[in-house]
DNA sequence: CGGTTTCAGTGAACGGTGTTTACGCAAGTC
DNA sequence: GACTTGCGTAAACACCGTTCACTGAAACCG
């Protein structure tokens, strides 16, 4: 059957443990409880131990960061699966959505993914989760009227660079388009549209406005309204597809 | 001369090398560098004489942060001051830069107030800050042309509250205006314009830019002429006052 | 099968942390 | 001068990440 050999076997099941124990300290107690002897006490083990599996507790944590990530991709295609309309803007809608809800139901790994100083310049890892699936979904609108001329001429050439992951991750997904669809008006927005996203979100998890907010979704909503509709959707527009 | 006493002298100045050596730790090596011990030893005393002055290591980590915006707010007041021209627009527009420049000059200093999970549902403090100061500039703009109708019903009842705290900064800044001046379309747009700032700054400083951004400073600029013109401010008009 | 290698896990130790406690000792008060 | 106040210390406690020499069982091999 498993053609693993059983310390193979073991050492996996040793390792999904520590995973499991290391997210469940971070949900109930937060970051700074996710310490190596609290893992091994979980797993009835000595935290010396923990070093057979990770180099450091730096490693461990990166290594969390990326299951909350992964956790994350795969909570928003389900919510993304579940929206049925042919809609395309109903899609960009459900997945906006869907990021939000992800961050407000799970604020100590949203908290932890977000501060976590990674790899100096490297991307953002909820940018890359959220655009790369939202990425194709704004592609997919033909219509919309940006021109590259509205984009200020300094980001040119980063946008360019952008634009061709975004080809990339379009293309993973079958469809391919010209980048007359893809274009840098509509790439420039869409980042913008991160920004707010991100902006918003971060705010509402972390309980940061300005003032209290007693239900910040009409907030949000209306925001999305507007972001809709400079990327380049229309309310009344079908957009079907 | 001095009426105070020598020991309260004494103690004043020890509490101001705390919070110096605090903030030296902190710009140097980063919030993990602030302990109790590090301190003490910059002083020359022990750990357990930081008591003396501060509850706990927490305590005087909120200190910290206090004295960041104190900070913050003296530099944006200053960058506003430099800023003669009468136009409103250009002064709105200069606090935002300050905001931004002083957060890039400040990385350490702004991912912890950032990511200190203060009292809980209070109010952020960089939004504080940065609205108590922009609140009274785009108030004294009279022609921007909002109406309530815009805003969700929902955030009605929010808004009038923060209304009413923007109406006492204006007022604590000597000029005072009406409701109808300061109107619930307006502050939306204010609190939408925040999340915008603070969502690209935060991105900024973290490098988390879903791609390299090779030089943000024109996406910035961009941005801040899309929110000023939502607002209410037009590009050609001079709106002095 | 027996010998050997591999490797998960242990226990002790080192240097670091926040925090508490009892104590000394100088400054202020009456 | 006696008494109180309060800053600073040393020692201790319970944690933490990390290293190192070690055990013992599993895996491999001739």
């Amino acid at each position: 059957m498993t053609e693993a050999t059983r310390r193979e076997r073991l050492r996996a099941e040793t390792e999904r443990e520590i995973r499991q124990a290391a997210r469940a300290l971070l949900v109930d107690s937060g970051r700074d409880a996710v310490t190596l002897r609290a893992i091994a006490r979980k797993l009835g083990i000595t935290a010396p131990a923990l070093y057979r599996y990770y180099d450091s507790h730096d490693a461990l944590l990166r290594q969390l960061c990326d299951d909350i990530c992964a956790d994350m991709a795969e909570a928003l295609y389900a919510d993304l699966a579940a929206e049925t309309s042919g809609q395309v803007n109903c899609k960009v809608r459900a997945v906006c959505h869907a990021f939000r809800r992800w961050a407000l139901a799970h604020p100590q790994e949203f908290a932890l993914v977000f501060a976590s100083p990674r790899d100096p310049l490297g991307a953002d890892q909820f940018g890359s989760v959220f655009l790369q699936l939202a990425g194709p979904l704004i592609a997919s609108n033909q219509d919309a009227k940006h021109v590259d001329e509205e984009v200020p001429a300094a980001l040119h050439e980063d946008l360019v660079r952008f634009q061709q992951v975004l080809m990339g991750a379009v293309s993973e997904h079958g469809v391919t388009v010209g980048d007359d669809v893809l274009n840098l008006g509509k790439i420039y927005h869409v980042i913008q549209s991160w920004v707010r996203l991100y902006g918003h979100v971060a705010l509402e998890v972390f309980g940061r406005f300005p003032f209290a907010v007693s239900n910040p979704e009409p907030m949000f909503d209306s925001m999305l309204d507007q972001m809709l509709e400079e990327i380049g959707f229309h309310e009344d527009d079908p957009t079907a597809r």
